[in-house]
DNA sequence: CGCGATTTTGATAATGTTCAACAGTAGTGG
DNA sequence: CCACTACTGTTGAACATTATCAAAATCGCG
């Protein structure tokens, strides 16, 4: 299962973006341009400011894109799951450093063989577009949210289908349950969200008091409420 | 001039950005499927839900993209320049709402005449790619900048070739000076950079106070020392 | 000049940060 | 298996920054 389901699922015209990813690249692998490349947990692709000579897609796992400011602050900019490309560059250095997650497949390509396969243009295209509009949507996050809403709204991200615009509800029978792993550390997510880790866990302890969530573990949560919890997203 | 020269400058890769776009539209704008339209300021170019059936390139002015929150709460998620494209998503309904800053001329195409031009795609590529990454340092100033920072990363923009990565300084002769236009109301500054306006203006105050910059008018700001502003951007 | 709108300034309140202590967890080696 | 350690996460209290509310000042314009 796709580490965002929200993520993958964004965009879609007819045909899936998986499928068409596949077609994309198809001619590419069988003429070995494309190296494969598998990490574990916790391994940085490459640094803000390399020369941003391959980009990368995800075939299995999630990757987090970050910037760091000479004082130490950090943003996480981007998470990035399944089906998602990063590393492509406007300039000729990467913008931002890009660490995993999890345990992680990644396709990498020479940024100078794009130009060989303009099949691929298209599927860029449509995987920028996806990020772009994420991106506008974590601008209002960071610019306007408060830290229980920017929490919550970061617990719903891996609720697939629930929160967006036709969302179905609650099954009628049954708990509105689900089991979410985050694979990322408090301080990761506070880098994510704007926040300290203090106010990430305090926000956690307020969840987990008012019977929202429940903890599995440290990066597993129990979701008790789906629609209780979307309704402090500030979203809805 | 452009409105932002930052903003135009960044993508460049030998062959300028304003180039490769007239090249892209030429065949299009004979084939009069391209419109075109000239807006006054502060007129809606679309609404966030409506159906995504065009997109537009800025010729000459200023674009902002926003969302709002139910409870009224709005984010300014883009300013955009000429030559930037907007209102491409990957979705069929537009992500976020589009209004004009300036007197804007644009240039409108139907998403379903795109396919028919390859070319266009890579000029494409190349506007989202800078928008992605305008898009990951706006997450940085508004998930860990102070007002102060936010503000003063907010002035540099307007100032081109400076701030960058190889900024060249000041001048040796005469002082280090610009006058800038933001052609934006303080409630657009502040929803830009997810502050309220009386911040905003308590940090445009305080710059007066120190000498930093003068005010012309309103939305007119004579920045004074502009390595002085940039030193309190928290970039450096 | 005078009206309405925007901006600025001031006082107070709220939210989130910082600093510090404590608790839980996992990993290591006797 | 348990004690020890290091790390990550949690909780509390004081503090800082920014928001909110209210009023005064300024600007644009007829």
């Amino acid at each position: 299962m796709a580490y965002l389901d929200r993520q993958t699922a964004t965009h879609g015209d007819g045909l899936s973006e998986s499928a068409r990813s596949e077609r994309a690249w198809s001619e590419f692998t069988a003429s070995n341009r494309v190296k494969r490349l598998a990490l574990t947990e916790h391994e940085a692709v490459f640094f803000e400011g390399d020369r941003a000579e391959r980009l990368f897609e995800i075939t299995d796992g999630a990757v987090m894109l970050y910037k760091l400011l000479p004082d130490g602050r950090r943003q996480v900019v981007e998470i990035l799951g399944e089906g998602s490309l990063f590393g492509l560059q406007a300039s000729d250095l990467y913008d931002c450093s890009a660490e995993t997650l999890t345990p992680v497949r990644l396709r990498a390509i020479d940024r100078h063989d794009l130009e060989a396969i303009p099949d691929l243009l298209g599927h860029i295209n449509q995987c920028l577009l996806g990020q772009l509009q994420t991106m506008h949507d974590h601008a209002v996050l960071l610019g306007r949210k408060s830290a229980f809403e920017r929490v919550t709204s970061f617990l719903m991200r891996f609720v697939p289908k629930r929160g967006e615009v036709g969302c179905a509800g609650p099954a009628k029978d049954g708990p509105d349950e689900k089991v979410v792993v985050l694979a990322m550390t408090r301080q990761e997510i506070a880098d994510y969200l704007g926040l300290t880790i203090e106010t990430v866990s305090r926000v956690f302890s307020d969840l987990r008091r008012r019977g929202l969530i429940a903890a599995e573990k440290h990066d597993r949560v129990r979701i008790l409420d789906i629609c209780g919890l979307c309704k402090l997203t500030g979203t809805h």
